[in-house]
DNA sequence: TGCATATCTGCAAAAACATGCAGATATGCA
DNA sequence: TGCATATCTGCATGTTTTTGCAGATATGCA
């Protein structure tokens, strides 16, 4: 088993960035195209300070890019499949203990897999 | 946007249990089935105790169900779809900087995704 | 130039994790 | 009963993360 740990290793970094209740928002959030910093802010009610932080980690890490135009940075994801997958994970938290209701989860998929221009509903 | 957060951070919970390396070596040992403490411990050359203490954060978060036969626990999936969905995590670790040859992602893949009784070259 | 907006970086304190080890339990068998 | 095996639990320690906040930068515009 030589690479097999490497490979673990890996997967287990990209389980950590993704293992924060912001950074998952986030990245449904771009989803379907490129945010600029305060509109992420704005939408998850969050500090502007901390989604900087979460996106030059992400940066870091290689799942979003960014781009500038004049005073805004807007970022995308580099593969946003990542969000389908996220998704996918759903199925591993429905008839969980704790406190959230099944008609949550599927509202969430709901929106997290709706075509592009779907109300924020 | 409601239960959105809920959801956000019960995922986040399963990645971060999912995020460490060991764990992911076991949930793709126990992919194709039960398998004693024991077993684990030495197929993936770590301490029993060490094991142990994975185990017991995955039972909790129901992960893994236990049974007991004699002084041997088994433990098993609860879902073991599980494993394929963190396979299919591999698509996002290729192409990363790191020194993760793409063969040994390949071979990873291959591996913990054969049919049961294939051999653990 | 000077001010406001947008975003980033650095730092300190708090919280969450990981790890190693010692000492419990529980079971099977002589 | 007593010993060995298999597994668990508790604790101390060292490491990472998270979070809040203050203070940089950078850009656009009056």
């Amino acid at each position: 088993m030589p690479g097999r740990n490497l490979v673990a290793r890996e997967l287990a970094e990209i389980f950590k960035i993704i293992a924060h209740p912001d950074r998952i928002r986030m990245i449904e959030e771009l989803r379907t195209g490129e945010k600029d910093v305060n509109t992420l802010a704005e939408t998850l009610d969050l500090p502007g300070a901390r989604v900087s932080q979460h996106l030059s980690l992400m940066r870091a890490h290689r799942l979003v890019e960014e781009r500038r135009d004049g005073r805004h940075h807007f970022y995308h994801l580099i593969q946003p499949e990542i969000a389908d997958w996220i998704v996918d994970g759903l199925d591993f938290v429905e008839g969980r203990l704790s406190g959230v209701s099944k008609s949550s989860i599927t509202q969430a998929r709901r929106l997290w897999t709706a075509p592009a221009k779907a109300a924020n509903s």
